[in-house]
DNA sequence: TCTTTATGGTGAG
DNA sequence: TCACCCTAAAGAT
């Protein structure tokens, strides 16, 4: 459940079950933070919240429990009762009267006073949340023409959570390619127009995503693609991992890179490098 | 049963 | 740039 839009429409379905109830029970998987399950015992959920990756469940008396999934934490919710039977190792459960809401497999977990939340390494350091409804794209424009990014290649930067929060490996291939930009282009380098409609790919493709849960194709056609039988795996980008197809904008060929130990994407047709 | 891979992130050099 | 941490599933043997 890795990107910003996968978080926050998890945080949706976490809110739908815990905002405004009390948490009667909580258990931890990891030894070190089991001190911390009576801190947050008994006490009512005010909201969810994410900023990027990271999601945050703040309570009434003062408290917030931390959670970053990486690369391999899910969240369950479900109607309180019997757990679902998994190899799965449970991480935090917290249950109200009626439901609860599950974390597997997640390690990077911790409870925080809300108001001293500011100071966790990560939240520090992180840029603004994609998917919040006060970034506009003349904001993300503006950024991309500030001097500390200029230097830096769109592929670096938007993996980079001090630039934008919540951009992961898939978002930022289908952005880049949304944006018909090349990858190796530097920030500095991109003119007013070129900015201009990066900023605005970057909030389309987030926001389709979440809407969609993760598709990023348009509906016609990814309805398209599933009457012809390919799975839904196989019909959510245009470029990300279809590295060897053809390009569903100009049937060229979709080429596969690597950097910084991360697989890259492009259309070279579509995305062409700079002149 | 092993090795590899992954939509993530940190820290050393 | 690289090694490393983390966990689970998929692929190779």
């Amino acid at each position: 459940m890795p990107e910003g839009p996968e978080i926050r429409r998890a945080a949706d379905c976490i809110e739908a079950v815990l905002a405004g109830e009390i948490v009667e029970a909580v258990r931890f998987g990891l030894p070190r933070l089991r001190r911390h399950a009576p801190t947050l015992r008994g006490h009512r959920v005010t909201g969810l919240e994410t900023r990027g990756k990271a999601l945050l469940t703040h309570f009434e008396h003062g408290w917030s429990l931390y959670s970053h999934n990486q690369l391999y934490g899910v969240w369950r919710v479900q109607r309180r009762g019997r757990l679902p039977k998994t190899n799965r190792s449970l991480r935090v459960a917290l249950h109200t009267a009626s439901h609860s809401a599950l974390l597997y497999s997640a390690s990077d977990i911790s409870v925080w006073r809300t108001e001293e939340l500011a100071a966790h390494p990560f939240l520090a350091r992180i840029g603004p949340d994609i998917l919040s409804p006060a970034l506009s794209w003349r904001v993300i424009a503006a950024r991309l023409g500030e001097a500390r990014f200029a230097r830096r290649q769109l592929a670096d930067l938007y993996l980079d959570q001090a630039f934008l929060a919540g951009v992961g490996n898939y978002l930022r291939a289908e952005i880049l390619f949304a944006a018909g930009l090349d990858p190796a282009r530097r920030a500095g380098d991109l003119g007013r127009g070129e900015r201009g409609r990066l900023a605005r790919a970057t909030l389309a493709v987030s926001r389709r995503s979440y809407e969609t849960a993760g598709i990023v194709l348009p509906p016609r056609l990814a309805g398209r693609l599933e009457r012809e039988g390919l799975p839904r795996e196989r019909r959510r980008f245009f470029v990300f991992g279809r590295d060897g197809h053809p390009c569903y904008r100009c049937g060229g060929e979709v080429q596969r890179y690597e950097r910084g130990g991360r697989r890259l994407y492009r259309c070279p047709a579509c995305q062409p490098a700079a002149a």
